[in-house]
DNA sequence: GCATCATACTCAAGAAAATGATTAGTCATA
DNA sequence: TATGACTAATCATTTTCTTGAGTATGATGC
């Protein structure tokens, strides 16, 4: 019972339709939950029969048709119940990671690459969020746009994941500088 | 196969039993993987079918026995093969997250008492790993230990870690303060 | 002297997530 | 005019993770 929060929580801003709310979960839902489409639809259609969301058919000329849902009440007092409860901690999980812890016993090359690989990902994903959160607080700057702004919630959450992935850009650029340091060190010995 | 690999690494700097990296799994590895005791006992035993670690049995008078593991030949060439092939894209999942997420429909109260726990929860595993970095580094200051240490893998990750606690710690406060801010506000209208 | 914690591990069941394959029309582009 | 990308989804399977219970002994604290 987890993804259904984060299909709920995204939902709350409008209709969407699953292939829409997949493409959410690559952009702004992805800073608080990531999932695949197939997990989508799976899970959208357990929340209709339980009567969390509803959906409606829109016919389309050009296009497939689509369902658009939206929450329904009985949807947003399990958001709440869910919002009340406690959470569990949150855990990094990273193949990368793993590499790094290992990387100075086999084969740094490979690491180093992926390691940069990562870092220019991460400075796109910054940019793209930078460009998310001017939009989301229009003209007024950030301190105005949080005291007084309408929706703030998605921006809260948008700053954490601009703020991780600062964070790991960096660590990406230390750790690859010092691995390359090493291996001209090594290489001289 | 994602586990698996976390083990492996976890393994490679010594002999350990399932309970001992079932304690290396709520700290250090922490910062790259997490996995409950029950996890490990089933992967080291996956692990030992194919030959990928060896354990040898230690009796023990006034403590129940043990079985100590260590990363076989095979299991170091599987690390390798894991360093070399590409990594998945590492995710953010965090009910805190999709908490914020809506926290400005539902109700703000308990969102900000999770905020305010996590936030010390942070704080604390800060310390900790301020004293672990210590510890791994010991005399050398972090530059000449990062240049010359003979494992920096573990030092790594931890700075990671490090920086994701402290991030998560800064963000838990600063929207502590920003819905505070506005219980205020609305209080007012 | 009783309770609780730490060591050390096992088993089973169920929920959640990831993977892979498929369908089918539209639109742009080379 | 083939190629591939985009919209819109479904189905089946497998892997992974979580939850909960249980066993047994010694050490520590009040």
């Amino acid at each position: 019972m987890a993804l259904r929060h984060a299909v709920l929580a995204a939902l709350l801003d409008g209709e969407y339709s699953g292939y829409q709310l997949s493409k959410a979960f690559d952009i702004g839902v992805a800073n608080f939950w990531h999932a695949l489409p197939q997990q989508l639809y799976a899970e959208l259609t357990k929340l209709e029969k339980e009567g969390l969301v509803a959906g409606r058919q829109v016919v389309q000329e050009t296009r497939p048709n689509k369902r658009l849902f939206h929450v329904t009440d009985a949807g947003r007092a399990e958001l709440e119940q869910f919002a009340a409860a406690v959470s569990k901690p949150s855990f990094i999980r990273d193949d990368l990671l793993v590499k790094v812890q290992v990387a100075d016993r086999i084969g740094t090359a490979s690491v180093i690459e992926q390691l940069e690989e990562r870092a220019s990902a991460a400075e796109a994903k910054i940019e793209l969020l930078g460009n998310l959160l001017r939009q989301l607080r229009g003209d007024a700057d950030e301190e105005e746009f949080l005291r007084r702004g309408a929706r703030i919630g998605p921006y809260l959450t948008c700053l954490r994941g601009l703020a991780f992935e600062q964070g790991h850009r960096d660590w990406c650029l230390r750790i690859t500088a010092v691995l390359r340091e090493r291996q001209t060190t090594d290489a001289k010995r």
